[in-house]
DNA sequence: CGGAATCCTTATTGATACTG
DNA sequence: CAGTATCAATAAGGATTCCG
């Protein structure tokens, strides 16, 4: 989600900082509360530690996630969305809300041609 | 966006049928009015044929779009968002919101630090 | 625990030329 | 006009190994 694109409105700019396969749901169990970094992980089953971190490191970049690390043995590092973060993920509320009800639809639709 | 994704929200659902490059703005030009192929091309500089007949495939498979044919010469097709896709649309409205804002700061923000 | 570094596979996107 | 078909480039994602 790096390409340059020519959007007029602002769907655009907002793909590009929450767009790929896991800012979203990154985002959004911050936004339930922080987190660590392991927590994280086994939190999104699939995701590889690259990609976490990665991911984490560009939401950081975007002011819309907060990295605070203690410096104790063993090492902790907790992960919060920002204030900037907190609004993105009002803005995906409804957004999540019509791919629950898209999801529930599909899914139904499956059973029915099942049989 | 074809990879299954471990999302427990409705993000990851309508990330799946949103997600990418042009979708999201392709149903925005739709949600202004129908459109033929020839004008989203115009409208969306940079988009090659083969990703705009790509995605409105798959915007049509989801549901999210019609496409009427009428069999002139030269041909002509509509394309135009159903009631399923406006809902999502309206989904979207926020994001674009916040996209929209957040690309004014970002701006602000380069333009101090260029001094 | 929380990463970094490297290598590798696959998915997405794009350029170009051609067709009914 | 509204597509197809091919081929090439790039980006996204992942597996593995190692480190402080």
């Amino acid at each position: 989600m790096k390409a340059k694109k020519p959007y007029n409105c602002g769907i655009g700019p907002a793909f590009e900082v929450i767009g790929g396969k896991w800012k979203a749901v990154i985002l959004w169990e911050l936004h339930v509360q922080p987190r660590r970094f392991g927590e994280l992980k086994r939190l999104l089953p699939g995701i590889s530690e690259k990609m976490l971190i990665q991911q984490l490191r560009e939401l950081e970049t975007d002011g819309l996630v907060n990295r605070e690390a203690f410096h104790e043995v063993p090492p902790r590092v907790e992960y919060s969305e920002t204030k900037l973060g907190a609004t993105l993920n009002a803005a995906l509320g409804p957004l999540a809300d019509w791919g629950d009800r898209y999801a529930k639809r599909v899914e139904a639709a499956r059973k029915k041609a099942d049989g």
